[in-house]
This record gives structure tokens, C-alpha cells and sequence, in this order.
DNA sequence: GCCGTTTTCGGCCCGACTGTTTTCAGTCG
């Protein structure tokens, strides 16, 4: 969790940095060492004890020197001096839609404005408009900016906004002159969550297609409308950019647009020391396009091999590239198994036989049905009467079912001092022991590292469920000391879950990098309580792709066979 | 503030759209 702490301050520095109009590189400095401590897999603290921070690339003496300041006394002294010139309430009007550092700060500095409330106060007294370099129409966009901000709900998850994008596509494919026509963004990076839709499409007619998108019945409120490029919010709040570019042209500006910035601006720095220019046109030499219709050309007039849309963060992607050493990214198609459903009998609404042909329909061979423990009564947790009944049905169903094979697990909860909640001689008869803390969520940062711990010490035990209790835009984690989970599960031989429910997606990214890079072997679970919610497995997938994961690394990738011989060989 | 098979100083990604402007700054992605 430090590295996050980190990475605000740091944030928040380069902030203030352009609200008071300092150089603009310097800023960038700032913002992209804060990405940067991020997406680290190693603890900062860590890397600072051992006197590397300065290896970190983008982190120069002085930046190394602040990052030890933080770590040493919790803030940094630049930050606070700062803080002391400009309110640090007026990082909040960036957010406001329209709001930029230099209209922030010549509000603060006419009128001393340092609320939400003031500002919308100034606005309805025509104030703002009087302001240089401001107008009428600010105003309005002020106010609406503010209206928004305050019904604002954030990011979403990626598993929310996917399927409106879609709908997008398959409307825009029917009733517009489109060519091609594809999401772009963070939506095909797959992040967790995002915060509006990106649609590139190639057209004869622009013109035409841009007033079919305008006319979409999703759309609410028309942002802006030109030749090239459309903004709009769609009717559930999401804002939609919509950017049309001729078909020479595509593989540049699915580049471009699918991002992320801080990937786009190192390509564009490379480009620049092989004497080219990169833009969502093509790539120039001068003024010849030499690449542009296909992304894999683009990439490769720069001596890269394509980069699966999910590396791109500037998480060290592009200097394993350079090296050919690219990770070899495990594909949907590579799954043969869900490692965490819920049936009727704990708290999900299927039947055995329901998952079976789900699990058919979606090409799985097996499905690992881990209803909750005695404990969680809450959540139907099953007795140990009703286990024996359950293993029967699933040995019955397994000699009849050739295409899909079940195993026998649960989700059996860590108790708040660390047991389990079925006593070991029920563990034993369990194929499939995966444990979770369920309950307890307020304890301290080492009672719940070590109840983590204590689970993957547990011999029966072979993997940990939704390992950081995390639930997107309603659950901070739990207070956990991650490194010592990642070295425990290394130290034991016991998989973490990617839990793919899509407000989990628990493992994130990161720490999936970090753990495969310890080798620590991950299985995706959907955690479904439905059958449809079968169907987040892709999420999962995401987020294995997005933390480097190769085939070799997920258990899902293992046939029925393989997986029991593994189970057998981790419960010892 | 970072960084260097052109550089230890002088560079640092690129363009669309809007609004307030008579030529461009600010915001956004």
C-alpha cells in the first residue's frame, strides 16, 4: 500500500506544480514518476533500503531524494511549501469537466474562490464571465461541469461499461457507413475500470456518420460535434468520443487511441530518435507516410514487435519489446476451466447440471464449484451433512458428464484468528480448497496478514480467494502487507485467485505482475452466483493479460486431469 | 526534473475542438 501513498504525493505535487504554472516538463517529471511508483511490482520502500530507486527510469537524484523524504517522514516538504501557496482544495476543481490548471488559477487569483460552492455562487452572479479569457459560454460549461462532478460516480468497472460499448458498435455498424469500426482506449486495455467509451471507425462518409452517432438513441447530451471527432454522454453518464480517420490511417490511430498516454508518449520519443513523427495519421519521415494502415506496422517501422493493447502502460513494455522478449499473453481460448463457481447449494442460484451446460456452452472442460463453509450462514454457507451429499452428486454427475468434469471445492472462510471454518478431516475430502476472508475486515494490517498467512501455511489449503478484499467503487482493500501473501504463497506452493467478478478483479493487474514474477501460480475464479455471471471469465483473462501472464502461469490452462493431479500434489 | 551510440545543456508528443478571440490559449485525450 505504500507505493500508493507515494504516488499521491507525488501526484498531487505535479498538480499544484501546474495550477501555479511552474515548467511544464518538470510537471511531467513529477506525473510520470507518480505512474510509475504505481505500477511498481516491488515495494518502494524496499527498493529505497536497497539504494536503487535511482534505477528507476524517469527517477533522477533529486526525485530519489524526495521519494526518501516521503518515506521517511509521510510528506515531503516541496509538497507542503506548496500547499502553503495554492489551497489544495483547488486539485478538486480539476476535476470538473471544462476546469483546467490555468482557468483554476486565475479564478483563485481574481476572486479567492476556494469552494465548489463559491465558484457555482460566481458563475450564477456572471462573475466568471467577466474574467480575461473567459466568457458567457464558460460559465454555463462551469456550472454544468459542477452539476456533473456532484452526480459523479467515478470510474466504473470495465464489466459495466463493455457491454454499452458493444451495443454502441453493433448500432453504429447497422445504421452508419462505417468500414471499420472498433472500441478503443482503456476499454480494449482492458482496465479494471474506465472512465468513457472510445470508438474509432473508418468511413467514406464522415459526415453522415458522425450525425448517426449524434442521433444514437443512448445519447443524452451532444459534448461536441466536428468533421472529425465527436464527444457525447450517453444516457447512463458515461462519456462517449467517437473519432473518424481514413483507412490509411487505421492502424496509427487505434494506436494512438487505445493508449495509454504514458505508452503513446514513448513510442512517439522513440519515433523521434529514429528521426520519424508518429500521429493518429501514420508515421512520417518528413512528410511521407511510411506506415499507418495496420498497427503491427507501426510498431514495426520503430524495430517493435506488435504490443498487446494490454502491456501498453509504460510498465516496462517497451524495453522488453526492444529486446524481443515479450511475454507470450495467454488467450481466452487457452481456458479450459472456472475456478470458483457458487451453486444452490450455498448462496448461488444454479444447479449442478445448469453449470454443467453453461460451462459446455462457453467451451470449458471443467469447473471447480466452491460453495461457501458452514460458518458464513449468510451466505447459505453448507453444513458438513450437505458436503457429502454435494460430493455424491458431483461424483454421479462426473461418471455421467464426459465434456465437463466438476471438482469438488469450497470457498471455506478464515476465521478472524486465522483457522478455517471445516475441520481438517473435512479439508482432506475437498479437491479444491480455496480460502477467503469473509468477515473481520476492520482488523489491523498484521492480524489479517497473518490470517492470510496462516491459511497458506495450512496444508489442505490450495489457494487464497480474492486475495485483497477489495470491491471496485464500494470496498477499500483490507489492511494487508501484500509482499508477505506474494512470499508466503511462493514459499508454500499455493495459487492466488484472480477473482473475476467483474467489481472484484481481485488480484489486480499489479500484483498478478508481481506474482509471476515470483512464479506463484494464479487461477482465475468468476466467483459467479449465476450462471451469466460465468461469463466474466474474459474479465479474468484481462487482468491475467494485463499482469504479463503467460499460459504456464494459470492453472485454468491445465487440463481436468492436470488440475486434480496438482490438487493432490499441494495437499500434503 | 530527467536524460544523452548526436548532447552534461537544451531539448522534452501531438492534434481536435471550443470559446473567446481577430490569431490563439486552454482543455482534453
Amino acid at each position: 500500500m505504500k507505493n500508493r501513498e507515494v504516488a499521491d504525493i507525488l501526484r498531487k505535487t505535479a498538480q499544484l506544480l501546474d495550477i501555479k504554472g511552474d515548467n511544464p516538463y518538470r510537471i511531467r517529471a513529477y506525473e510520470r514518476a507518480s505512474q510509475t511508483i504505481e505500477s511498481l511490482t516491488k515495494d518502494v520502500e524496499e527498493l529505497a533500503r536497497e539504494g536503487k530507486l535511482e534505477t528507476i527510469p524517469g527517477i533522477g537524484a533529486d526525485l530519489a531524494n524526495k521519494i526518501r523524504e516521503i518515506l521517511k517522514t509521510g510528506t515531503l516538504s516541496t509538497f507542503e511549501e506548496l500547499k502553503k501557496e495554492i489551497p489544495p482544495v483547488l486539485l478538486t476543481f480539476l476535476e470538473i469537466p471544462g476546469l483546467g490548471p490555468k482557468k483554476v488559477k486565475v479564478i483563485y487569483e481574481k476572486y479567492g474562490i476556494t469552494s465548489i460552492e463559491d465558484l457555482e455562487k460566481a458563475c450564477l452572479q456572471h462573475k466568471i464571465a467577466k474574467l480575461p479569457g473567459f466568457g458567457f459560454k464558460t460559465e454555463e460549461n462551469i456550472l454544468k461541469g459542477i452539476r456533473l462532478f456532484r452526480e459523479r460516480t467515478g470510474r466504473r468497472p470495465l464489466g459495466e461499461v463493455l457491454p454499452l460499448a458493444e451495443e454502441v458498435v453493433f448500432l453504429l455498424r447497422n445504421r452508419a457507413p462505417v468500414i471499420d469500426i472498433a472500441i478503443a482506449g482503456s476499454i480494449r486495455r482492458q482496465k479494471e475500470t474506465v472512465k468513457d467509451i472510445d470508438i474509432l471507425i473508418t468511413t467514406q462518409q464522415a459526415e453522415t456518420t458522425m450525425k448517426v452517432v449524434a442521433e444514437l438513441p443512448l445519447v443524452e447530451e451532444i459534448i461536441a460535434l466536428g468533421d472529425t471527432k465527436t464527444s457525447v454522454r450517453l444516457r447512463s453518464g458515461i462519456q462517449m468520443d467517437v473519432r473518424v480517420v481514413e483507412p490509411e490511417a487505421w492502424g496509427a490511430a487505434l494506436a494512438y487511441f487505445t493508449g495509454s498516454k504514458a505508452h503513446n508518449i514513448r513510442i512517439r520519443e522513440l519515433a523521434l530518435e529514429r528521426g520519424l513523427k508518429i500521429n493518429e495519421y501514420g508515421v512520417f519521415r518528413g512528410e511521407e507516410r511510411i506506415a499507418g494502415r495496420t498497427e503491427e506496422e507501426v510498431y514495426a517501422v520503430l524495430g517493435l514487435p506488435f504490443i498487446p493493447p494490454e502491456l501498453r502502460e509504460d510498465r516496462g513494455e517497451i524495453e522488453v519489446a526492444l529486446q524481443g522478449k515479450l511475454p507470450q499473453l495467454v488467450n481466452y481460448e487457452d481456458i479450459l476451466g472456472d475456478g470458483h463457481v457458487h451453486s444452490k447449494y450455498s448462496d448461488g442460484s444454479a444447479s449442478l447440471e445448469e453449470i454443467i451446460l453453461k460451462a459446455e456452452a462457453l467451451g470449458l472442460s471443467w469447473v471447480a464449484i466452491c460453495d461457501h463453509s458452514q460458518g458464513l450462514k449468510i451466505a447459505g454457507g453448507v453444513p458438513v451433512e450437505e458436503l457429502w451429499k454435494k460430493k455424491k452428486r458431483i461424483e454421479e454427475l462426473n461418471n455421467r458428464s464426459q465434456k465437463v468434469k466438476l471438482i469438488m471445492g469450497a470457498e471455506v472462510d478464515i476465521l478472524s484468528d486465522g483457522t478455517l471454518d471445516y475441520p481438517d478431516e473435512v479439508l482432506k475430502e475437498i479437491d479444491f480448497v480455496i480460502a477467503g476472508i469473509h468477515t473481520g475486515f476492520q482488523q489491523d494490517e498484521r492480524q489479517i496478514t497473518f490470517r492470510l498467512v496462516s491459511a497458506l501455511k495450512h496444508p489442505l489449503v490450495h489457494a487464497i480467494a480474492h486475495p485483497t478484499g477489495r470491491v471496485l467503487g464500494e470496498r477499500e482493500p483490507y489492511a494487508v502487507n501484500m509482499e508477505e501473501v506474494l512470499e508466503a504463497a511462493k514459499t508454500y506452493g499455493k495459487a492466488l485467485e484472480i477473482n473475476a467478478y467483474y467489481k472484484r478483479l481481485d488480484l489486480n493487474d499489479i500484483y498478478v505482475k508481481a506474482s509471476v514474477e515470483k512464479g506463484i501460480p494464479l487461477i482465475i475464479g468468476t466467483d459467479a452466483h449465476h450462471v451469466d455471471q460465468m461469463d466474466f471469465l474474459k474479465l479474468g483473462v484481462g487482468v491475467a493479460r494485463r499482469g504479463w501472464c503467460e499460459k504456464k502461469d494459470l492453472l485454468n490452462t491445465l487440463s481436468y486431469e492436470k488440475v486434480i493431479e496438482w490438487s493432490k500434489k499441494h495437499k500434503s
